[in-house]
DNA sequence: CTGTTAGCGCCTTCAC
DNA sequence: GTGAAGGCGCTAACAG
C-alpha cells in the first residue's frame, strides 16, 4: 500500500521524460504553462508525494536546520525554539528539535545524527555537562554551520547569541540593595556554564559598588532542581546572619526557596525579598509581586537563525565568529495588594 | 571544507570494494573482524561521516518518527515528549518534534514534510482548529503508520492512547460537590475536541448523581488561554447565584481565574475552591494546597511510542484500531497549613 | 568472507 | 521548451 509513484510514474502516464516532470515539480520557468498545468494535475491524481531524501541527496544540502536544547519544557528555551521556528520557516526551513537532557553522551549522539542528516546548519545551547567539544569542532571541521545561544564555548570562529549576564546579574543584586536588603544570598550553577559565572560576577559586582562585604558562604551552586532551591533555603537560614534578600539564578530554584520560605512561614518579600532570573511564567504566578529578570527568549531565536542563514547562504568563507549581546530587563511585577 | 569523504574513499584507500566498507561500517556478521578493524579505523582517519539520505533512500526507510504537538510550551506535552523520547532511543529511532501550534494549515505542512521525509511513523494530538481529516487521510493511504494521543480524530483503523476524561471530569466535580459545593463553575474548551466534550459529560454525570441541577450559564467555553479564565471568573461572578466551587478543564484558564478571584479579594478555597485539569505543575506552585487532576503524560509517550513501532514492525496488514485508556489520578496536595 | 552489479528517486548538465 | 544520460552515496542481491 506503501505509496510508489514518483516522478517516473507520471512522466510516463503522460508520455513525457522524468527531467520535465521534475522541472515542473520544481516549478522551473523554463517549461510550458500547459504542460506544468497537466503534470500538476497527474501528480495529484496519482497522489504523488515528492521524496526529499532523493532530493536533498542529489543536490547535496537539506532545507532542515538542527536544533539542540538541554530541555524544551523549560519555558526559556520554548520561547527560544518559538522564535526559530518563525524565522525558519520563514525562510522556507524546517526545524528539527532535539534535547541534550543536559547529558553529553546525548549532545554527541544529536550531533551525530544531525550531520548524518545533512542538516544546513545547527542551533544549540550546550549541556551543562559539555565541558569536551570534539564533536562541535568535528561538526565545524566537516563544514556544518552553527551557532550557539544563551550557553556557548569558546570555539575559534563559531558565533554566539547571548545575554548580558553580568548586567543582569548586577541589575538584581542592585534592585534587591536598593530596597534595603543588605545580607543577599545567591544561588548559582555551575561555574562551566559562563551564564552563572555571568551572573555571580554581577553579584559581585553591585556588592562591590555598595560597599557591601562579599561573604562566599552565601552563593550556592545548584543544578537547577526545585530540591536545590529548597536545601539551599534551609542552609541559607541556618547561617549565623539572617539573609534578607535573594538572587536566584535560575527560577526553578527560586520556586524551591518560595515554597520552603513559605511552609517556614517567613513573608515574601517583607522578610525576605527575591528576584529570580528567568523568564518561566511561574514566577510570576507563585507571587505576582516578584521581580524578576527577563530573558528574550523569542527574539534569540529569531536572531540567531538569522545569523544562521546567513552563514549557510555565505559560499564565502570569511565568517567571523561573533557575539550579539542582548540584554535582559527587569521586571517588577504589580506590588499594589501588599 | 565540506567533508566529502565516502565509502569509495575509504574503499579505494584499503583497496577493497565499497560494499565491504558498508557491511563493516553496518557492523555485518559476515566480515573478517581484521578488515573490520582496519575500515573502522581508516574512517575514522578520514573524518568519514555516514550519509543517512543516500543509506535511507536506498533502504526506503528511515529510523526517525515524527511527533506533531500543539505546543511544546506545554507542560503536559513536553512530559509525553519525554516518554516518547525514551522509548524511541531505546529501540534506536530518532524523535522529530514539530509544533501545529494549534494551526490546522501548519499540521498540514508538517504531515507533508514528515511524509516527503519518509519518517517510519507518527505520533499526533491534533491541533485545535483540526476538523478536516485529508492530510491524515492522506497519510493513512499512503500506508505511514501513526497514532493519536490525548487528542485524536475517528479514523478507521488508527489508534488511540487516551485518557478516561469522562472520569476525570467526574472526579474533579464529585471532589467539589463532597467538600460542600453547590454551585459549580466549569471552564470547557472547544467541544470539537473530544476531551473537552468528556469532561463536560464527567461534569454533568457527577452532578446528576448528586442530583444537583444542570445550569448551562456555568459553563464557560474557553480557547486555553489566561484571558479567558480571567474573563470567565468575571462573568461567573456576575451571576445571580455566586458559585462556589470551579472545575477548569484546562490550567492556563485556572490561572487566569485564581489571579483574578485573588486580586478581588476571594479567599481560595474557602470562598471558591478549584480543581485544574492538567498537569502544569504551575497549578501546584500557585498554591499549594489546589486539587489537580493529574494526567500520566510520560506514561502516554512511552506507550504510544511502543505501539506505534508495533505497527512499523507488523509488515502484516492486520491492524485494528485500539484504545487504550488510561486514568488521570485526582491529587489532593497538602493543605495543612490552611 | 569479499567483489560485481544494479539500482533507490531525483536533479542537472548537455544536447536538440 | 523538452529529452537523454549520468550520478548523488549507499545497500542488497548474486556470485564466487
Amino acid at each position: 500500500m506503501k505509496n510508489k509513484t514518483t516522478i517516473h510514474d507520471i512522466a510516463k502516464a503522460l508520455s513525457i521524460d522524468a527531467s520535465t516532470v521534475s522541472r515542473a515539480l520544481n516549478n522551473s520557468p523554463r517549461v510550458n504553462q500547459k504542460t506544468k498545468d497537466r503534470i500538476l494535475s497527474k501528480a495529484n491524481e496519482l497522489g504523488y508525494q515528492r521524496n526529499l531524501l532523493a532530493s536533498n541527496l542529489r543536490k547535496n544540502k537539506t532545507n532542515t536546520i538542527g536544533v539542540i536544547v538541554p530541555r524544551i519544557s523549560r519555558h526559556f528555551f520554548s520561547s527560544v525554539i518559538s522564535g526559530i521556528e518563525e524565522a525558519a520557516y520563514d525562510a522556507g526551513y524546517n526545524v528539527i528539535i532535539c534535547q541534550s537532557l543536559e547529558q553529553l553522551k546525548r549532545e554527541r549522539d544529536i550531533v551525530g545524527t544531525l550531520l548524518a542528516n545533512r542538516v544546513a546548519g545547527v542551533l544549540l545551547s550546550v549541556s551543562m555537562e559539555t565541558n569536551d567539544y570534539d564533536h562541535l569542532l568535528n561538526m565545524k571541521n566537516n563544514g556544518t554551520p552553527f551557532l550557539f545561544f544563551d550557553r556557548h564555548c569558546d570555539i575559534e570562529g563559531i558565533s554566539s547569541v547571548l545575554i548580558d549576564d553580568v548586567q543582569g546579574g548586577f541589575d538584581a543584586t542592585e534592585h534587591l540593595i536598593l530596597n534595603g536588603c543588605k545580607n543577599i544570598g545567591h544561588f548559582s550553577g555551575p561555574q562551566k556554564l559562563s551564564i552563572y559565572k555571568n551572573r555571580l560576577a554581577g553579584y559581585i559586582k553591585a556588592l562591590e559598588k555598595y560597599k557591601i562585604p562579599y561573604r562566599p558562604e552565601l552563593v550556592l551552586r545548584s543544578s537547577l532542581m526545585e530540591i536545590d532551591g529548597t536545601e539551599g533555603a534551609k542552609t541559607l537560614l541556618s547561617l549565623p546572619h539572617k539573609i534578607d534578600g535573594l538572587f536566584s539564578a535560575n527560577d526553578i530554584a527560586a520556586i524551591g526557596a518560595m515554597k520552603y520560605f513559605k511552609n517556614e512561614g517567613i513573608r515574601i518579600p517583607d522578610e525576605i525579598a527575591i528576584v529570580g532570573f528567568s523568564n518561566e511564567p511561574i514566577s510570576e504566578v507563585i507571587d505576582p509581586s516578584l521581580t524578576t529578570i527577563d530573558q528574550p527568549g523569542f527574539q534569540i531565536g529569531q536572531i540567531s537563525t538569522k545569523l544562521l542563514l546567513e552563514e549557510i547562504n555565505k559560499s564565502s568563507n570569511l565568517k567571523k565568529a561573533n557575539k550579539t549581546i542582548l540584554k535582559s530587563s527587569l521586571i517588577e511585577r504589580d506590588s499594589s495588594r501588599k
